[in-house]
DNA sequence: CGTGAAAAGTTGGCTTG
DNA sequence: CAAGCCAACTTTTCACG
């Protein structure tokens, strides 16, 4: 699963596009010192590549109602893979649930739930219990959000023909 | 901070637009029933208004090499205003951070920290609390991403004046 | 809201270091 | 092989009815 080896010019590009992915090529490629085609070039293949997985719009939450992000940590007594499989898929299914993960530690799952407000995810809490039964359950509220970018480190990883170059 | 008012169509827009902003006004509009300029004029107005923050591109965390997603609790027990706003910058800072709250309940601060693999998150832990003391830390990683969308549920937010007209 | 045309940007073939 | 040039094509953007 490793990069399928990127240059510190692909991640410029990277960077810039994981800012603002409106920007004309030919506008990217002067920042990063190519000309339009193979700025373009590499763009595609890092879309091949899946690098780049898509492009989408970010909204702000605020104004879509969608402003109260809550934290659910989930506990289980169940691991079967056929309850696995159902509790996966059916927890992901709500759209409420914009992060689900399986966690190392005394917590088995925990999502991030946004929903409008209070009484809306008191009522998605509900479904929740309703359609899984979970052991232990406990939510914690963002009071507010001090950070939040669709941006990925970069760090930009040496190929292995260079390791011994240092920095 | 409520919704400057919008309606189903715009609904239908935001949601495509989450998923794939790349897709040409026309065909935007074709999905939803509306023209080309008209659909094109709200896709403005919903940037003006700042409901579309940004348009960004989403890249494969594995690929870039951040496929490690740590959770980070934190309690403090500073709470001078003049700490917390050093303390705020200080973390947002890291670009591992990627998602930073300020928490209700038994835990003060919870960020989102994606590294390359554990040494790294090791070396980040290290800068981290060296930069800032802080009382309490525990780490949770993430040991299977089930789902993590940066699509907002859109649910339909009926203008006042609707109000009693049910659905 | 629709039409239509100019401006802007993308895409890809061809050439060159 | 990677970069640059250039021209066809697509999409955006906007004045006007």
């Amino acid at each position: 699963m490793a990069v399928h080896m990127l240059d510190e010019m692909d991640v410029k590009i990277l960077a810039i596009l994981q800012q603002d992915c409106t920007r004309p090529v030919a506008e990217i490629g002067k920042e990063v010192g190519l000309s339009t085609t193979p700025c373009w070039r590499r763009i595609q293949k890092l879309e091949e590549l899946g690098v780049i997985k898509r492009r989408v719009a970010v909204l702000d939450p605020q104004k879509v109602n969608a402003g109260v992000t809550v934290f659910i940590s989930i506990k289980t007594d169940k691991h079967s893979l056929a309850w696995l499989e159902r509790f996966h898929a059916a927890v992901a299914e709500f759209p409420e649930v914009v992060e689900f993960y399986r966690m190392s530690g005394d917590v088995d799952y925990l999502l991030r739930v946004a929903v409008p407000d209070i009484a809306a995810y008191d009522v998605f809490y509900k479904k929740l219990i309703t359609e899984v039964e979970i052991a232990k359950v406990s939510s914690a509220f963002a009071m507010e959000e001090i950070k939040h970018t669709t941006a990925l480190p970069l760090t930009f990883a040496r190929p292995a023909s260079e390791k011994r170059r240092g920095s």
